[in-house]
RNA sequence: CGCGGAGUGGAGCAGUUCGGUAGCUCGUCGGGCUCAUAACCCGAAGGUCGUUGGUUCAAAUCCAGCCUCCGCAACCA
């Protein structure tokens, strides 16, 4: 048999913290079309890992007092511990610490070197030596450093470039004449517009600035930067280039890459051109998701509302949660997360309406017929309309799924989870069964709803794996011809003589109101309300104290920087001598609003540029993560007023 | 004029490709039912589809301008 192969990816996640929702978004969504493929007969592999290299870490692992790879080792094993606790069935978790990745991205390194498509070159710029600071000729104020306003000098770095240049066209024809080649559309004019058309750099590859990378083999003060070393993950977990790269042969190219959005520029520029220099088949596709966003925006550490995928299982379910992601926001879209989101989901879509259906199917089975319906079943009104639903949803399902609308693909077998609950008061067993006459139609109508019930619960297997198990088991179905993707195809395939068991519900219902105030405490969406204590700077002397040269100072002007979203640009007034200083704080401020107002500025902070406009100084202010003050003076003094 | 996305009943969204009765989920209100997890089913209220103008017999949908919000880029000393 030759089997139609499968081959999913999602990105190597950056181990730098604990995993949150967000990353679980993306695995979630890629399992649940692994394990759609399988069950569709695809032999499929499906890969995910992560990339534990760069600087990011090795200063994460320094200030962590360990080395870089134990520092990795720990976070590494708490995504691994989240995938199991979301049910994730990856084939394979490829890290780029371990040798079968180092290794052969140390060939394609020598390959594409070789090649000459990877070439040593120098960044120019402008080297502090004091700070071991690169500046760009625009950064420097007044040629000098702007961090220590010292003499720079015009020096050279080294570094490998990879020519990305070269594949321009040949990219833009790709993705000209591949519309599915990036998902969704919106996607593919941002790549064209913004980077391809105007033009693509020949992209940096190495660095000699940090050590936690893999070294270029021939010149070993280079290790190699994330693009080369990254990227070709999708590769390497394969067996590329190794002894055993049947692997390869079998399943490369990638069937889909899913990606958020803000890496897909990286997966249709700059990693096609890289197969394009090793003289590889593209990935068919790359999607791009939206983010789940957060109450108060992006998930951040910073801001304390990153949400514990753990905690969100132990407490209701890996199923809720996987249904959750997959269901409430449009894949592509963005879609906010909160609390109350998920409760009511999960009370309205899981308990009331397919957790209750099978409760009162699996009851009335039991009460009526003591489990198992006998074999003299009448049919009667409404069945031909559930009966064409039934049939109807397993097609659109495919189609949904085939194109990646994983949350229309649960909506639509959300409508035949409704029809049967209609399909209940419609044909009112209740009422049916008073009447010994009408055993036979009391008996049709339960075979419905249990077939109509196995049915849904092969369908939501892709999604929520747990939940259909739990299904069939109630229902008392077990064999392979009930509960294969194609059985949900075939009205009738509920076999004689099932016995239901009646169990627990699916899903408990919840108390929206008690629990929300629960979780606000394990898991804040909202930005803390008593920020986690910023760690305060260490201790200084009075001596430095005193080098700081703090003011008051009178706005005589203040106006908006021309060209700038966040910048004010100050006349101030400090009694002896007039300045101006930048300040990036027009989100929260009126300009006019200012002007005669006292403030305080850091009257000797070194001179710098911003926008191209002199600033001289600092103005204070005091920040909360969202609101900004500007610090005051209570009563009126002089402008040029020490502060002390 | 940096790039892009979005403005549709209380909330979240679909509909815009190819103009023709404004739809879904949740919430609210009323009713029905009792098999079921106070669940289920039916019905109702609620929208000048951001705004102005244009094309048309007809515009949420096409065209032009404007306003607002959100990402990204630049930029917070």
């Amino acid at each position: 048999m030759n089997q139609e192969k499968f081959y999913i990816t999602t990105p190597i996640y950056y181990p730098s913290g604990k995993p949150h929702i967000g990353h679980s978004y993306t695995t979630v969504a890629a399992d649940a079309m692994a394990r759609y493929k399988r069950m569709r007969g695809y032999d499929v592999y499906f890969l995910t890992g992560s990339d534990e290299h760069g600087q990011k870490i090795e200063r994460k692992a320094a200030e962590a007092g360990v080395t870089p790879q134990e520092y990795v080792d720990g976070i590494v094993e708490g995504f691994q511990k989240v995938w199991k606790a979301l049910d994730i069935t990856n084939d394979d978790f490829i890290r780029t610490t371990q040798k079968r990745h180092e290794e052969i991205v140390q060939k394609i390194f020598n390959k594409l070197y070789e090649k000459g498509d990877i070439y040593k070159s120098e960044y120019e710029g402008w080297y502090c030596t004091p700070c071991e600071s690169f500046w760009t000729e625009h950064q420097l104020v007044d040629g000098k450093c702007p961090d220590c306003g010292r003499e720079v000098e015009l020096t050279k770095e080294e570094s490998y470039f990879f020519r990305l240049s070269k594949y321009q066209d040949r990219l833009i024809d790709l993705i000209e004449n591949n519309p599915d080649f990036i998902l969704p559309q919106s996607r593919q004019n941002e790549m064209l517009n913004n980077f391809l058309r105007p033009g693509l750099e020949d992209l940096c590859v190495s660095r000699t600035s940090f050590q936690w990378g893999i070294p270029v083999t021939f010149d070993p003060k280079h290790v190699i930067y994330v693009w080369l070393d990254a990227l070709t993950n999708y590769i390497t977990a394969l067996g590329y280039l190794s002894e055993d790269d049947s692997k390869f042969q079998k399943y490369w190219p990638a069937d889909i890459h899913l990606v958020g959005k803000e890496i897909v520029r990286f997966h249709t520029i700059i990693w096609p051109a890289m197969l394009m220099a090793l003289d590889l088949p593209l990935p068919k596709q790359v999607f791009g998701h939206g983010w789940l966003l957060l109450e108060g925006g992006k998930m951040s550490k910073s801001k304390g509302n990153v949400v514990d995928p753990l905690v969100l299982v132990d407490l209701y379910g890996v199923d809720a949660i996987r249904y959750f992601l997959l269901r409430e926001v449009p894949f592509g879209a963005d879609g906010v997360f909160t609390n109350e989101a998920l409760i009511n989901r999960i009370n309205s879509d899981l308990a009331n309406d397919l957790g209750n259906l099978l409760s009162r199917t699996t009851a009335m089975i039991d009460k009526y017929f003591g489990g198992t319906l006998p074999t003299v079943r009448e049919s009667g009104e409404f069945d031909d309309q559930l009966e064409e639903l039934a049939a109807q949803t397993p097609v659109k399902v495919e189609e949904l799924m085939d194109t990646l609308q994983l949350n229309t693909a649960l909506a639509q077998i959300w409508k035949l989870v409704s029809r049967t609950n209609k399909y209940i008061d419609e044909t009112a067993p209740w009422v049916l069964a008073k009447d010994e006459g009408k055993k036979a139609r009391l008996a049709g109508v339960m075979y419905h709803l249990a077939e109509s019930l196995r049915i849904v619960g092969v369908l939501i297997a892709p999604f929520m794996p747990t939940t259909s198990k739990k299904i069939f088991e109630q229902l008392g179905v077990s064999s392979q011809e009930e509960t294969c993707w194609d059985s949900a195809k075939q009205w009738g395939s509920l076999k004689e003589g099932f016995k239901v068991c009646k169990g627990e519900p699916l899903f408990p219902r919840i108390d929206v109101e008690k629990e929300l105030e629960k979780l606000e405490k394990l898991n804040p969406t909202k930005p803390a309300q008593e920020q986690p204590k910023e760690e305060t700077l260490p201790e200084i002397s009075f001596d430095d104290f005193t080098k700081l040269d703090l003011r008051t100072a009178k706005v005589l002007n203040c106006q908006k920087v021309e060209g700038a979203d966040k910048l004010l640009l100050f006349d101030l007034d400090l009694g002896t001598e007039k300045r101006q200083i930048v300040s990036g704080i027009a989100k929260w401020y009126q300009p006019a609003d200012l002007i005669g107002k006292n403030v305080v500025i850091v009257a000797n902070l070194a001179p710098r540029k911003i926008r191209g406009i002199l600033s001289q100084g600092m103005i204070l202010s005091a920040e909360d993560g969202e609101d900004i003050s500007l610090l005051t003076s209570l009563s009126d003094v002089a402008g040029g007023s020490k502060v002390c």
